[in-house]
DNA sequence: CTAATAAGTGTAATAATATAACAATAATTA
DNA sequence: TAATTATTGTTATATTATTACACTTATTAG
Protein backbone atom coordinates (compact mmCIF):
# COMPACT_ATOMS: atom_id res chain seq x y z
CA UNK A 1 0.00 0.00 0.00
CA UNK A 2 1.31 3.27 -0.99
CA UNK A 3 -0.13 6.36 0.61
CA UNK A 4 0.40 10.25 1.33
CA UNK A 5 -1.86 10.02 3.98
CA UNK A 6 0.79 10.88 6.86
CA UNK A 7 1.58 14.15 4.75
CA UNK A 8 -1.66 15.15 3.52
CA UNK A 9 -3.10 15.61 7.14
CA UNK A 10 -0.51 16.19 9.35
CA UNK A 11 1.70 19.09 10.14
CA UNK A 12 5.14 18.69 7.68
CA UNK A 13 7.44 20.85 6.25
CA UNK A 14 4.74 21.04 2.75
CA UNK A 15 7.49 23.33 0.83
CA UNK A 16 9.14 19.22 0.19
CA UNK A 17 6.01 18.17 -1.28
CA UNK A 18 5.47 21.32 -3.72
CA UNK A 19 9.41 20.57 -4.55
CA UNK A 20 9.40 16.97 -5.52
CA UNK A 21 6.04 17.49 -7.51
CA UNK A 22 7.42 20.34 -9.17
CA UNK A 23 10.82 18.41 -10.16
CA UNK A 24 8.76 15.14 -10.79
CA UNK A 25 6.65 17.46 -13.34
CA UNK A 26 9.06 18.90 -14.96
CA UNK A 27 10.97 15.62 -15.03
CA UNK A 28 8.13 13.43 -16.64
CA UNK A 29 7.44 16.27 -18.85
CA UNK A 30 10.89 15.97 -20.30
CA UNK A 31 10.62 12.49 -20.99
CA UNK A 32 7.67 12.82 -22.90
CA UNK A 33 8.51 15.74 -24.76
CA UNK A 34 5.56 17.89 -23.42
CA UNK A 35 6.12 21.53 -22.51
CA UNK A 36 5.34 22.73 -18.76
CA UNK A 37 4.53 26.35 -19.88
CA UNK A 38 4.43 28.58 -17.34
CA UNK A 39 1.05 28.86 -17.25
CA UNK A 40 0.59 24.85 -16.51
CA UNK A 41 3.21 25.37 -14.18
CA UNK A 42 1.52 27.72 -12.60
CA UNK A 43 -1.74 25.84 -12.18
CA UNK A 44 0.06 22.83 -11.30
CA UNK A 45 2.17 25.26 -8.49
CA UNK A 46 -1.53 26.53 -7.00
CA UNK A 47 -2.70 22.66 -6.84
CA UNK A 48 0.24 22.10 -4.72
CA UNK A 49 -0.40 24.97 -2.01
CA UNK A 50 -1.87 22.50 0.05
CA UNK A 51 -3.38 19.08 0.01
CA UNK A 52 -6.92 20.13 -0.22
CA UNK A 53 -8.56 19.77 -3.75
CA UNK A 54 -9.15 22.97 -5.37
CA UNK A 55 -11.93 23.93 -7.89
CA UNK A 56 -11.56 25.01 -11.08
CA UNK A 57 -12.55 28.44 -10.59
CA UNK A 58 -10.63 28.89 -7.61
CA UNK A 59 -8.20 28.23 -9.64
CA UNK A 60 -9.26 31.17 -12.70
CA UNK A 61 -9.43 33.29 -9.37
CA UNK A 62 -5.66 32.68 -7.88
CA UNK A 63 -4.86 32.99 -11.40
CA UNK A 64 -6.12 36.55 -11.74
CA UNK A 65 -5.45 37.84 -8.55
CA UNK A 66 -1.57 36.91 -8.78
CA UNK A 67 -1.26 38.07 -12.66
CA UNK A 68 -3.24 40.82 -11.90
CA UNK A 69 -5.54 40.43 -15.32
CA UNK A 70 -8.18 38.13 -15.90
CA UNK A 71 -7.65 34.62 -16.78
CA UNK A 72 -10.64 33.06 -18.50
CA UNK A 73 -11.92 29.33 -17.74
CA UNK A 74 -10.36 28.00 -20.53
CA UNK A 75 -7.03 28.75 -20.12
CA UNK A 76 -7.68 27.16 -16.87
CA UNK A 77 -9.43 24.04 -18.43
CA UNK A 78 -6.31 23.66 -21.24
CA UNK A 79 -3.39 23.49 -18.16
CA UNK A 80 -5.63 21.22 -16.21
CA UNK A 81 -6.34 18.90 -19.28
CA UNK A 82 -2.72 18.86 -20.04
CA UNK A 83 -1.70 17.66 -16.13
CA UNK A 84 -4.22 15.10 -15.92
CA UNK A 85 -3.16 13.79 -19.30
CA UNK A 86 -0.05 13.36 -18.44
CA UNK A 87 -1.16 11.80 -14.55
CA UNK A 88 0.07 14.97 -12.49
CA UNK A 89 -2.65 15.63 -11.32
CA UNK A 90 -6.08 14.52 -10.86
CA UNK A 91 -9.59 15.22 -10.83
CA UNK A 92 -12.23 14.21 -8.12
CA UNK A 93 -15.40 13.60 -9.01
CA UNK A 94 -17.50 14.11 -6.19
CA UNK A 95 -16.21 17.11 -5.46
CA UNK A 96 -15.75 18.70 -8.63
CA UNK A 97 -11.92 19.65 -8.16
CA UNK A 98 -8.43 19.35 -8.70
CA UNK A 99 -6.02 17.89 -6.65
CA UNK A 100 -1.86 17.01 -7.23
CA UNK A 101 -0.65 13.64 -7.58
CA UNK A 102 1.61 12.96 -4.90
CA UNK A 103 2.98 10.19 -7.14
CA UNK A 104 2.71 10.33 -10.64
CA UNK A 105 5.19 7.94 -11.62
CA UNK A 106 3.60 4.73 -9.62
CA UNK A 107 0.84 2.66 -11.19
CA UNK A 108 -2.22 3.93 -10.98
CA UNK A 109 -5.41 2.76 -9.82
CA UNK A 110 -5.43 4.88 -6.70
CA UNK A 111 -8.43 6.03 -4.48
CA UNK A 112 -8.65 8.99 -2.50
CA UNK A 113 -9.53 9.64 1.18
CA UNK A 114 -11.41 12.93 1.70
CA UNK A 115 -11.36 14.47 5.01
CA UNK A 116 -14.87 16.00 5.51
CA UNK A 117 -13.37 18.33 8.64
CA UNK A 118 -10.88 19.73 7.27
CA UNK A 119 -10.68 19.44 3.50
CA UNK A 120 -7.37 17.44 2.88
CA UNK A 121 -7.24 14.43 0.90
CA UNK A 122 -4.73 11.59 -0.07
CA UNK A 123 -4.25 9.32 -2.09
CA UNK A 124 -3.39 5.70 -1.84
CA UNK A 125 -2.67 2.39 -4.28
CA UNK A 126 -3.60 -0.74 -2.41
CA UNK A 127 -3.57 -3.81 -3.88
CA UNK A 128 -5.98 -5.20 -1.90
CA UNK A 129 -8.71 -2.97 -3.23
CA UNK A 130 -7.95 -3.31 -6.75
CA UNK A 131 -7.98 -7.11 -6.62
CA UNK A 132 -11.29 -7.16 -4.54
CA UNK A 133 -12.65 -4.82 -7.60
CA UNK A 134 -11.32 -6.48 -10.40
CA UNK A 135 -12.28 -9.75 -8.95
CA UNK A 136 -16.15 -9.27 -7.92
CA UNK A 137 -16.55 -7.28 -11.30
CA UNK A 138 -15.43 -10.29 -12.83
CA UNK A 139 -17.43 -12.21 -10.94
CA UNK A 140 -20.23 -10.14 -12.78
CA UNK A 141 -18.85 -10.71 -16.08
CA UNK A 142 -17.65 -7.06 -16.19
CA UNK A 143 -13.95 -6.18 -17.58
CA UNK A 144 -12.43 -3.51 -15.55
CA UNK A 145 -10.66 -0.67 -17.29
CA UNK A 146 -10.71 2.02 -14.77
CA UNK A 147 -12.32 3.07 -11.82
CA UNK A 148 -13.11 5.98 -9.34
CA UNK A 149 -12.85 5.75 -6.16
CA UNK A 150 -13.29 8.48 -3.20
CA UNK A 151 -14.10 7.95 0.23
CA UNK A 152 -15.64 10.03 2.47
CA UNK A 153 -14.58 10.20 6.28
CA UNK A 154 -12.25 11.61 8.70
CA UNK A 155 -8.45 12.08 9.32
CA UNK A 156 -7.00 11.13 12.60
CA UNK A 157 -6.29 14.80 13.46
CA UNK A 158 -9.92 15.52 12.63
CA UNK A 159 -10.95 12.75 14.55
CA UNK A 160 -9.10 13.38 17.60
CA UNK A 161 -10.24 16.77 17.86
CA UNK A 162 -13.70 15.80 17.23
CA UNK A 163 -13.33 13.61 20.42
CA UNK A 164 -11.82 15.95 22.21
CA UNK A 165 -14.43 18.76 21.58
CA UNK A 166 -16.96 15.84 22.69
CA UNK A 167 -15.75 14.67 25.64
CA UNK A 168 -15.03 18.77 26.46
CA UNK A 169 -18.61 19.06 25.99
CA UNK A 170 -19.45 16.37 28.16
CA UNK A 171 -17.57 17.60 31.00
CA UNK A 172 -19.60 20.98 30.31
CA UNK A 173 -22.54 19.09 31.22
CA UNK A 174 -21.59 17.14 34.28
CA UNK A 175 -20.71 20.40 35.43
CA UNK A 176 -24.08 22.08 34.77
CA UNK A 177 -22.81 24.64 32.09
CA UNK B 1 -22.28 -10.25 -3.48
CA UNK B 2 -25.39 -8.93 -4.58
CA UNK B 3 -25.74 -7.56 -7.81
CA UNK B 4 -28.09 -7.03 -10.78
CA UNK B 5 -25.98 -7.25 -13.45
CA UNK B 6 -27.27 -10.03 -15.06
CA UNK B 7 -30.47 -8.06 -15.41
CA UNK B 8 -28.89 -4.59 -16.48
CA UNK B 9 -26.71 -5.90 -19.03
CA UNK B 10 -28.63 -8.53 -20.31
CA UNK B 11 -32.27 -8.99 -22.37
CA UNK B 12 -34.73 -9.33 -19.71
CA UNK B 13 -38.10 -8.52 -19.06
CA UNK B 14 -37.56 -5.29 -18.13
CA UNK B 15 -41.12 -4.50 -17.13
CA UNK B 16 -40.85 -6.60 -13.79
CA UNK B 17 -37.82 -4.39 -12.91
CA UNK B 18 -39.70 -1.47 -13.30
CA UNK B 19 -42.16 -2.72 -11.47
CA UNK B 20 -40.64 -3.95 -8.32
CA UNK B 21 -38.78 -0.96 -8.28
CA UNK B 22 -42.31 0.99 -7.79
CA UNK B 23 -43.81 -1.31 -5.54
CA UNK B 24 -40.52 -1.44 -3.21
CA UNK B 25 -40.77 2.65 -3.64
CA UNK B 26 -44.35 2.46 -2.45
CA UNK B 27 -43.53 0.19 -0.02
CA UNK B 28 -40.58 2.12 1.26
CA UNK B 29 -42.46 5.61 1.42
CA UNK B 30 -45.21 4.35 3.37
CA UNK B 31 -43.03 2.99 6.42
CA UNK B 32 -41.49 6.07 6.26
CA UNK B 33 -44.48 7.88 5.92
CA UNK B 34 -43.00 9.79 2.93
CA UNK B 35 -45.40 10.58 0.06
CA UNK B 36 -44.89 9.56 -3.44
CA UNK B 37 -45.95 12.56 -5.37
CA UNK B 38 -47.34 11.98 -8.86
CA UNK B 39 -43.99 13.98 -10.17
CA UNK B 40 -42.11 12.06 -7.86
CA UNK B 41 -43.65 8.88 -9.06
CA UNK B 42 -42.71 10.21 -12.87
CA UNK B 43 -39.54 10.85 -11.80
CA UNK B 44 -38.63 7.40 -10.53
CA UNK B 45 -40.70 5.50 -13.58
CA UNK B 46 -38.45 7.42 -16.32
CA UNK B 47 -35.40 6.11 -14.31
CA UNK B 48 -36.51 3.26 -14.60
CA UNK B 49 -37.04 3.27 -18.41
CA UNK B 50 -34.04 1.24 -18.91
CA UNK B 51 -30.63 0.55 -16.63
CA UNK B 52 -29.32 3.34 -18.49
CA UNK B 53 -28.63 6.18 -15.69
CA UNK B 54 -30.09 9.72 -16.86
CA UNK B 55 -28.94 13.22 -16.29
CA UNK B 56 -31.20 15.89 -14.83
CA UNK B 57 -31.81 17.97 -17.97
CA UNK B 58 -32.61 14.78 -19.75
CA UNK B 59 -35.84 14.55 -16.99
CA UNK B 60 -36.85 17.37 -17.44
CA UNK B 61 -37.21 17.21 -21.31
CA UNK B 62 -38.70 13.96 -21.34
CA UNK B 63 -41.15 14.83 -18.44
CA UNK B 64 -41.64 18.11 -20.29
CA UNK B 65 -42.70 15.83 -23.43
CA UNK B 66 -44.81 13.47 -21.49
CA UNK B 67 -46.88 16.13 -19.79
CA UNK B 68 -47.00 18.97 -22.52
CA UNK B 69 -46.11 21.37 -20.09
CA UNK B 70 -42.34 22.96 -19.87
CA UNK B 71 -41.16 21.20 -16.67
CA UNK B 72 -38.36 23.70 -14.30
CA UNK B 73 -35.51 22.21 -13.02
CA UNK B 74 -36.11 22.62 -9.20
CA UNK B 75 -39.16 20.42 -9.86
CA UNK B 76 -36.82 17.82 -11.13
CA UNK B 77 -34.11 18.06 -8.76
CA UNK B 78 -36.47 17.95 -5.75
CA UNK B 79 -37.96 14.89 -6.79
CA UNK B 80 -34.34 13.67 -7.69
CA UNK B 81 -33.52 15.17 -3.84
CA UNK B 82 -36.62 13.08 -2.51
CA UNK B 83 -35.50 9.58 -4.17
CA UNK B 84 -31.85 10.06 -3.22
CA UNK B 85 -32.87 10.43 0.53
CA UNK B 86 -34.81 7.42 0.57
CA UNK B 87 -32.51 5.66 -1.28
CA UNK B 88 -34.07 4.84 -4.03
CA UNK B 89 -32.41 6.35 -6.40
CA UNK B 90 -28.60 6.94 -6.61
CA UNK B 91 -26.76 9.67 -8.42
CA UNK B 92 -23.74 9.00 -10.35
CA UNK B 93 -20.46 11.44 -10.05
CA UNK B 94 -18.51 10.53 -12.83
CA UNK B 95 -21.93 11.00 -15.05
CA UNK B 96 -23.78 13.34 -13.27
CA UNK B 97 -26.52 11.23 -13.67
CA UNK B 98 -29.37 9.40 -11.51
CA UNK B 99 -30.25 5.87 -11.52
CA UNK B 100 -33.10 3.68 -9.93
CA UNK B 101 -31.26 1.66 -6.87
CA UNK B 102 -32.49 -2.16 -7.94
CA UNK B 103 -31.96 -2.95 -4.07
CA UNK B 104 -33.09 -0.11 -1.60
CA UNK B 105 -33.90 -2.62 0.88
CA UNK B 106 -30.21 -3.75 0.99
CA UNK B 107 -27.59 -2.13 3.35
CA UNK B 108 -25.87 0.45 0.96
CA UNK B 109 -22.67 0.71 0.24
CA UNK B 110 -22.38 -0.29 -2.95
CA UNK B 111 -20.53 0.06 -5.87
CA UNK B 112 -21.40 0.76 -9.62
CA UNK B 113 -20.20 -1.16 -12.89
CA UNK B 114 -20.46 1.64 -16.07
CA UNK B 115 -20.05 -0.15 -19.35
CA UNK B 116 -18.83 2.24 -21.84
CA UNK B 117 -20.33 0.66 -24.76
CA UNK B 118 -24.08 0.18 -24.12
CA UNK B 119 -24.19 2.68 -21.30
CA UNK B 120 -25.92 0.82 -18.83
CA UNK B 121 -25.02 0.50 -15.18
CA UNK B 122 -25.12 -2.49 -12.70
CA UNK B 123 -25.03 -2.03 -9.04
CA UNK B 124 -23.30 -4.13 -6.52
CA UNK B 125 -22.12 -4.77 -3.15
CA UNK B 126 -19.44 -7.06 -1.92
CA UNK B 127 -18.18 -7.83 1.15
CA UNK B 128 -14.64 -8.07 0.09
CA UNK B 129 -14.92 -4.55 -1.67
CA UNK B 130 -15.76 -3.01 1.08
CA UNK B 131 -13.65 -4.87 3.79
CA UNK B 132 -10.83 -3.94 1.15
CA UNK B 133 -11.50 -0.37 1.29
CA UNK B 134 -12.48 0.25 5.29
CA UNK B 135 -9.40 -1.74 6.19
CA UNK B 136 -6.43 0.23 3.94
CA UNK B 137 -8.64 3.42 4.67
CA UNK B 138 -7.67 2.38 8.59
CA UNK B 139 -4.28 1.69 7.91
CA UNK B 140 -4.23 5.28 6.78
CA UNK B 141 -5.58 6.24 9.98
CA UNK B 142 -8.42 7.42 8.27
CA UNK B 143 -12.32 6.62 9.30
CA UNK B 144 -14.67 5.56 6.08
CA UNK B 145 -17.95 7.11 6.42
CA UNK B 146 -19.06 6.90 2.66
CA UNK B 147 -17.97 5.44 0.07
CA UNK B 148 -18.28 6.66 -3.83
CA UNK B 149 -17.00 3.58 -6.12
CA UNK B 150 -17.79 3.65 -10.28
CA UNK B 151 -16.06 1.24 -12.20
CA UNK B 152 -15.73 1.98 -15.84
CA UNK B 153 -15.08 -0.96 -18.57
CA UNK B 154 -17.04 -3.42 -20.27
CA UNK B 155 -20.39 -5.82 -19.59
CA UNK B 156 -19.93 -9.15 -21.55
CA UNK B 157 -22.24 -8.64 -24.07
CA UNK B 158 -20.21 -5.63 -25.20
CA UNK B 159 -17.21 -7.20 -24.82
CA UNK B 160 -18.44 -10.13 -26.61
CA UNK B 161 -19.90 -7.99 -29.20
CA UNK B 162 -16.43 -6.24 -29.61
CA UNK B 163 -14.58 -9.35 -30.15
CA UNK B 164 -17.26 -10.41 -32.77
CA UNK B 165 -16.23 -7.19 -34.75
CA UNK B 166 -12.73 -7.12 -34.02
CA UNK B 167 -12.38 -10.73 -35.83
CA UNK B 168 -15.03 -10.05 -38.28
CA UNK B 169 -12.47 -7.19 -39.26
CA UNK B 170 -9.28 -9.74 -39.51
CA UNK B 171 -11.21 -11.74 -41.72
CA UNK B 172 -11.86 -8.64 -43.78
CA UNK B 173 -8.22 -7.54 -44.29
CA UNK B 174 -6.86 -11.47 -44.75
CA UNK B 175 -9.62 -11.34 -47.14
CA UNK B 176 -7.89 -8.26 -48.64
CA UNK B 177 -11.14 -5.74 -48.51
C1' DC C 1 -65.29 20.46 10.10
C1' DT C 2 -62.51 24.32 9.91
C1' DA C 3 -58.38 26.89 10.95
C1' DA C 4 -53.58 26.42 11.36
C1' DT C 5 -49.58 24.27 9.93
C1' DA C 6 -46.68 21.73 7.10
C1' DA C 7 -45.44 19.79 2.79
C1' DG C 8 -45.13 20.14 -1.93
C1' DT C 9 -45.09 22.72 -6.39
C1' DG C 10 -44.55 26.78 -9.81
C1' DT C 11 -41.63 30.24 -11.44
C1' DA C 12 -37.88 33.47 -12.28
C1' DA C 13 -33.44 34.26 -11.71
C1' DT C 14 -28.84 32.90 -11.21
C1' DA C 15 -24.76 30.13 -9.58
C1' DA C 16 -21.16 26.79 -10.63
C1' DT C 17 -18.76 23.94 -13.73
C1' DA C 18 -17.23 23.08 -18.37
C1' DT C 19 -16.73 23.35 -23.54
C1' DA C 20 -16.87 25.02 -28.54
C1' DA C 21 -15.14 27.80 -32.02
C1' DC C 22 -12.02 30.65 -34.02
C1' DA C 23 -8.37 34.17 -34.07
C1' DA C 24 -3.73 35.32 -32.66
C1' DT C 25 0.78 34.19 -31.15
C1' DA C 26 4.81 31.51 -29.98
C1' DA C 27 7.69 27.42 -30.55
C1' DT C 28 9.49 23.79 -33.32
C1' DT C 29 10.74 21.58 -37.50
C1' DA C 30 11.83 21.23 -42.37
C1' DT D 1 13.48 31.51 -43.15
C1' DA D 2 9.15 29.40 -44.29
C1' DA D 3 5.99 26.03 -42.92
C1' DT D 4 4.02 23.54 -39.46
C1' DT D 5 2.53 22.60 -34.96
C1' DA D 6 1.50 23.77 -30.29
C1' DT D 7 -0.15 27.08 -27.21
C1' DT D 8 -2.81 30.96 -25.73
C1' DG D 9 -6.54 34.74 -26.03
C1' DT D 10 -11.24 35.75 -26.46
C1' DT D 11 -16.17 35.48 -27.05
C1' DA D 12 -19.88 32.95 -26.52
C1' DT D 13 -22.45 29.27 -24.79
C1' DA D 14 -23.51 24.57 -22.91
C1' DT D 15 -24.48 21.78 -18.86
C1' DT D 16 -25.61 20.92 -14.19
C1' DA D 17 -27.53 22.69 -10.02
C1' DT D 18 -29.40 26.04 -6.51
C1' DT D 19 -31.76 30.17 -4.32
C1' DA D 20 -35.66 32.70 -3.22
C1' DC D 21 -40.24 33.55 -2.97
C1' DA D 22 -45.09 32.98 -4.23
C1' DC D 23 -48.72 29.72 -4.41
C1' DT D 24 -51.24 25.49 -3.74
C1' DT D 25 -52.40 21.17 -1.69
C1' DA D 26 -52.30 17.93 2.14
C1' DT D 27 -52.21 16.99 7.02
C1' DT D 28 -53.05 17.91 11.72
C1' DA D 29 -54.88 20.29 15.88
C1' DG D 30 -58.58 22.15 18.00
Amino acid sequence: MISNSTTAYQQHDHHRCLKAALAQAKNRCSTRKARLTPIRESVLHLLWQSHRPLGAYKIIEQLSAASGKRVLPPTVYRALDFLLELGLIHRLATLNAYIGCPFPDSVHSDYFLLCRECGSVAECSAESVNKAIVSTAERAGFLVESQTVEILGLCTPCREKNQQAHSDLVIQQEAGV
